[in-house]
DNA sequence: GGCTTTCTTGAGCGATTACTCAAGTATATA
DNA sequence: TATATACTTGAGTAATCGCTCAAGAAAGCC
């Protein structure tokens, strides 16, 4: 009885995250969005309740597709090259709609508000850096570095490298890539 | 024949670049400008012509005393210890209203738009890498680290490592101090 | 073809945005 | 004290914000 929706939810989703992630929380406005998804305003807010429902749904499919990214290399790769390569692929991709990371860019943006989504984007965050920290606890268990280092703290620098990675790759004029080469590099002195 | 101004202009200036670094260019109403510096529209538009205008003028202070903190540290303990010092006092500072850099927060937010103080914040973030630039320079004259680097790389990266110290700082849970004494270990190692 | 159910449409809601301006107030000079 | 010159005030502007909802269109079941 009932009639199929118009559009596909995921890829939906898929354009928010890229619309959201280029301009930002209170830089993107619902006719943004209606353009971006060509829903009039009924449609959309049957879909997704709201502006900042969808924004999480963005956020969440953001830091899936980043980790899976991650995991896919470690696959490939082992723990040390995937981690070395990464930071040139964050910054490579032609197809981002921008060079930051949308978890930082939201942090930056709505912290200050204590909104809801600054606190998601922050867990976010954190998981990315559990992430990390259990590939540099594989690669100790596998001899690779030395097993003097806290994997924490090794996970929190590299972390904090990326971030200022992808901030400099913002910056026009800037070659984010040596700097990506460099914390690949500093990955060898372990 | 005139009447004086109720307010100290510069200090105007102080209040709503606190604002704006907290709050960021959107997440700041006219509203909360009128009640931090405690004038009505009419004075307020009299005074700095458009929230624009004052978002530069404040951008502008915020260059300057950063740029000014730096320039006391070299003078004080030469440019090695400084740049070792300085991201330390980056994140330190309990009076600051945000840990994250101003400008990079600008630029991440206005980038997407092409609005025009985003490009003036990247010209500033570039004022501080040549300010960097010229330390690094003059610690290879003074033979206080090795002749073979390009002093730019180092400003570059050096910038780099700086931006996502205070990425990460703003992060709750995040031991920012560990990474900042990173950095500054890093330096020993040119 | 009817009927039901779901999705789409778009005019329009109240709230908020950055901003304006005529009127009022205070101060320095004459 | 009178006048001229700032400066301050706050109601009010048009535009935009996120969002609502009654009406219409399309698809599956009888």
């Amino acid at each position: 009885m009932p009639r199929k929706p118009n559009h596909d939810r995921a890829e939906l989703i898929d354009r928010a995250r890229d619309l959201f992630w280029r301009q930002g929380w209170a830089g993107t406005s619902l006719k943004d969005l209606e353009a971006v998804l060509k829903m009039k305003p009924g449609s959309f807010y049957a879909a997704f309740g709201s502006k900042e429902a969808l924004f999480e749904l963005a956020l969440d499919k953001y830091a899936e597709d980043g980790a899976g990214r991650l995991a896919e290399l470690v696959e490939a790769h082992g723990p040390m090259a995937a981690l070395k390569r990464y930071p040139e692929l964050a910054i490579c991709r032609q197809e981002a709609p921008a060079k930051a990371c949308m978890l930082s860019k939201t942090l930056l943006e709505l912290q200050a508000h204590g909104h809801p989504l600054a606190k998601r984007a922050s867990a976010h965050l954190m998981g990315m850096e559990e992430q990390f920290a259990a590939l540099f606890s594989q690669m100790q268990q596998d001899g690779e570095i030395a097993a003097s280092h806290d994997p924490k703290s090794l996970a929190r620098s590299y972390q904090s490298d990326l971030l200022g990675l992808r901030v400099s790759a913002e910056r026009e004029g800037i070659d984010a890539h040596a700097i990506a080469h460099e914390i690949a590099e500093g990955l060898d002195r372990l």
